[in-house]
DNA sequence: AAAAAAC
């Protein structure tokens, strides 16, 4: 079925009963002009139920992956409500900050935001886009001035904040896009910090690709009594999507990767790395052997990141190396492949990643390699999206049965003995830092059999029942954030700031 | 285990 609002040659429109259009919502004729500019006339399944729906003022649990038209889906009720009402007349400022996008990267605020910017272009409303990574000072002008839609990072928006560029004391609609990837460790903080710095008073949107029972107690936690709305499964892509993977030897990855790009002749393609070093290795190499090619990864400046997505989304660019940054979100039309230089760690991930390619009803290739240590991965990837992916042959690098050793003589590891000495022995509590604020690292060099430590899952604020004898907290009436504290002090004080109802 | 996000 065709699940994408362009009018694409290749999608074959199904004959549906009776075909909406954005005509049939009541929208101002502002907004209809502007979807008119665009060539849109027809809502995709998710604008058809989530536009009356928002206009009706209802919270939203909508589980929609990006290349369904979710942005259009919130984003024109939010501009016809806004248009409709007038702005609350106690506000001090001429154009207060009424509807807030969060977004968990930054490349995805800048899509949202041009979306926002082109729905809304002939009406009266203003928006902007704030992210980290960049100059503060344009930002600020820009709120300075006033603006009724912000998308926003979490972590900048908090910086305006205590900043004072901007206040969120007006705010009356509320989107959390990818709430998944926004529950990741250390986004939770940030967003609880924000919610409370918003008025009860409120309508919450949030969407989700995926919904776990934390990203269902997220929503329990701040959405009013919301409508579900779900369209197309995620392994509905693999309909459009021919998957296949290729076992290789850990030391031919990077050949493999070179040889599957040179023999396809393909025009452009996404390969995703694990790690922010393997992506930007790979660019390089790829490179030597005479391609064009850019790694985009979250160590690298701003400035390169949007460089490396625009270059290649004009086609300067003929392979993009990426880690997670891009997995998720971005709109890159016409991506005729994906690779997978490395099996995601998570299998959501992997549904994310193929994702990015047979958008607008195209057909799309998912390569994968993957070397004897990822059979696990690719079972549990298989387990997920409940189909078996073809195993292909790669012509000179599928290792054979009895081992690929035999031809890297002086690599070869040490045979296994009595020692144990094995490299993997080390390392393993050197980055124990992040979860762990100072806790139980095995520092004496004498671990006496003790097990590793376990990674203690940290108890999110929203997976605790709420406790109503805890004294109120200034915070949530006050429009200044959090003093910086330590982690352990955050959680206490967030759970304190928790709204009452 | 890795990645992302504020300075």
């Amino acid at each position: 079925m065709s699940d994408f609002e362009t009018p694409s040659a290749s999608g074959v429109q199904p004959a549906a009963p009776a075909q909406v259009r954005f005509s049939d919502f009541g929208l101002s004729p502002d907004i209809l002009r502007a979807l008119t500019d665009q060539g849109y006339e027809h809502p995709t399944p998710i604008q058809a139920q989530a536009i009356p729906v928002v206009l009706q003022g209802r919270d939203v649990m909508g589980a929609a992956q990006t290349g369904t038209g979710k942005t259009a889906g919130f984003s024109l009720p939010i501009i016809q409500l806004l248009l409709a009402h007038a702005s609350p007349s106690m506000s001090p400022a001429r154009h207060p900050v009424r509807a807030l996008i969060l977004t968990p990267t930054r490349e995805l605020a800048v899509q949202v935001a041009e979306n926002v910017a082109a729905y809304s272009r002939h009406t009266p409303l203003r928006s902007t886009v704030v992210y980290g990574g960049v100059d503060m000072k344009p930002q600020t002008a820009i709120l300075r001035n006033g603006v009724e839609i912000i998308i926003a990072t979490p972590g900048r928006l908090l910086d305006h904040i205590e900043q004072k560029t901007v206040s969120l004391s007006q705010v009356q609609m509320f989107v959390m896009d990818e709430a998944d990837r926004m529950l990741d460790m250390g986004f939770l903080p940030d967003l609880q910090r924000i919610i409370n710095l918003l008025p009860k008073q409120r309508q919450n949107l949030m969407f989700s690709a995926t919904f776990s029972a934390e990203i269902k107690r997220l929503a329990n936690s701040f959405l009013n009594n919301p409508v579900t709305i779900e369209v197309a499964r995620s392994n509905a892509t693999a309909d459009k999507v021919t998957q296949v993977v290729y076992k290789v030897s850990d030391e031919n990855k990077r050949e493999a990767v070179a040889h599957i790009l040179r023999s396809r002749e393909l025009k452009q393609v996404i390969v995703f790395s694990n790690t922010k070093i393997g992506a930007s290795r790979l660019a390089r190499g790829l490179e030597q052997e005479g391609m064009k090619a850019s790694a985009i990864h979250g160590d690298k400046t701003q400035q390169e990141r949007m460089a490396a997505l625009e270059s290649f989304k004009r086609g300067e660019i003929d392979v993009l190396v990426a880690t997670d940054v891009a997995a998720r979100g971005l709109d890159i039309s016409d991506l005729p492949c994906v690779i997978n230089y490395d099996l995601p760690y998570n299998a959501e991930d992997y549904v994310h990643r193929i994702g990015r390619t047979g958008r607008a009803g195209a057909s799309g290739d998912a390569i994968s390699i993957y070397t004897d240590k990822d059979e696990r991965l690719l079972a549990d990837i298989e387990k997920l999206i409940k189909q078996t992916i073809k195993r292909g042959e790669l012509q000179g690098f599928t290792p054979s049965a009895r081992g690929s050793e035999e031809r890297s003589g002086e690599r070869r590891p040490p045979r296994r003995g009595a020692e144990g000495e094995r490299s993997s022995e080390r390392g393993s509590s050197e980055r124990s830092g992040s979860a762990r604020p100072n806790g139980d690292r095995p520092d004496r060099g004498d671990r006496g059999g003790r097990p590793l430590p376990r990674r203690d899952k940290v108890d999110p604020w929203f997976l605790k029942p709420y406790e109503p004898s805890r004294a109120p907290s200034t915070l949530a009436a006050a429009d200044v954030p959090a003093p910086q504290a330590k982690p352990k002090q955050k959680i206490a004080a967030l759970l304190g700031g928790l709204p009452k109802e």
